[in-house]
DNA sequence: CTAATCAGAATTTGATCATATTTTCATGAC
DNA sequence: GTCATGAAAATATGATCAAATTCTGATTAG
């Protein structure tokens, strides 16, 4: 069967078979990289019936995917079964920048203890990309090499739970992030991510901890001042 | 149809209302409360087939349910299609104390600011039963109405976001607080709650969140303990 | 005469289930 | 010990039912 096949697959590492990805895995992934990287915008409606024709599956993996992704705070129950893209408020920017900072500069320290040659020259590799697209000025491009950095780092300081809680953390302010860097280019995005990279190699925690909070504020502060500000989400849905 | 209605549908006495709430909230919150309150023992594997036996429910909602608390970290993949309730490593717990620590004490600030009247006297009321179920040596009542104490004050500060990372915490040392409690009975348990309600009533945030951080981090350590001893957790499942 | 409001029909969407299709695991034959 | 076979469990689909929103049209107030 397979139709038309909208689903794309994604990237099936360790092959051989067709169907080794779950449906409800590819519809997660797929829903997920839009919340996360601004193809839907914030208030925007995700209904099940738009999912089965965007992604030609059946109804039980979508449902699927829809709650995890609602769990995971990508997505927000609207009273009567109507599921939306989350607005975010001041408050809620507020807790994401608390949580981020401590969350993420934890991480970056367990990292530092943690970290390889290997790790270190892979980190690299993306951070040249993120200076790529930010010269480029290719918004989509930043957005999705940042995160691969964070991501990364995350992976190298190997603790799940605090993982879970950051990539939560930037799946709810993902779609307000693609609004501002829309509106603002990606000439005044930060990037310490050099600062982060030599304290990585001295291992020293506490440095790379600071490093990285300094990042992550600095973006997030972008963020906030945007929704303070007011006309940056002025055409998203309410 | 309906059968056994082993679902118990809460109260719905004759009325209205029959099928008000959707039958996969209800397995959620089921199943939900069956891992924090420790139901479920660490390591035990939780099948689709059995929940459909044991709830009466159909396969789409228990797939809802089970993919919800994954998310939420109340259940854990473990390869081959298995899920299973998870079991705690030493590094585990040192996130979550971390995790508890800071969000529960934010979540207390909050809750210092905004704290009314009515709060108060529901949250002494809570922690009299607490107390009572102290007395009782009534492990799984201690349980609860703790949860329920934490709970309250989460609802009352207002910050969905810090509240989400605190219940996903709840749900990840759940298990094994009552491994452990049923061990160590009622007695050693920790309860500042008086000292946090004092702090509440005199408005004093600082207070508030060291109170709260205390209790936190002395229920914790128990688990950490037990967990460093090796001995308590094992007869449960590998 | 225009515009606003409300009732009821129609359409859309969500919830649940029964069923078909894989995939895995265990058991036993070679 | 390895491979085949069968039972069990999970994945995925489509059908069916229920609820809600929207649409339509008529009645009425201004």
């Amino acid at each position: 069967m397979e139709g038309t096949g909208k689903l794309g697959q994604g990237f099936d590492h360790s092959d051989e078979n067709a169907t080794r990805v779950p449906v409800h895995q590819q519809v997660y992934a797929q829903l997920r990289d839009a919340v996360l990287f601004g193809e839907l915008a914030p208030g925007q409606a995700v209904t099940i019936q738009g999912l089965i024709e965007r992604t030609g599956a059946g109804m039980t993996p979508i449902r699927e995917a829809i709650r995890r992704l609602t769990s995971e705070g990508a997505l927000e129950f609207r009273g009567n079964r109507r599921v939306v893209v989350p607005m975010l408020t001041v408050d809620a920017i507020d807790d994401l920048i608390f949580l981020r900072e401590t969350v993420e500069s934890r991480l970056a320290e367990h990292a530092a203890e943690k970290i390889t040659a290997t790790d270190i020259a892979a980190l690299e590799k993306i951070d040249s990309q993120v200076d790529e697209a930010i010269t480029r000025g290719d918004v989509s491009a930043y957005l999705r090499q940042n995160f691969a950095f964070h991501a990364k780092l995350y992976a190298v300081a190997n603790a799940p739970i605090l993982m879970d809680v950051a990539n939560s953390v930037w799946l709810r302010f993902g779609p307000s992030m693609r609004v501002v860097c829309g509106r603002m280019g990606t000439q005044n995005l930060p990037d310490n991510h050099k600062t982060a990279l030599d304290a990585l190699k001295a291992k020293d925690a506490q440095a790379t901890a600071d490093a990285m909070r300094e990042d992550v504020v600095q973006g997030m502060e972008q963020i906030r001042e945007a929704l303070l500000d007011g006309t940056a989400f002025s055409d998203t849905i309410d």
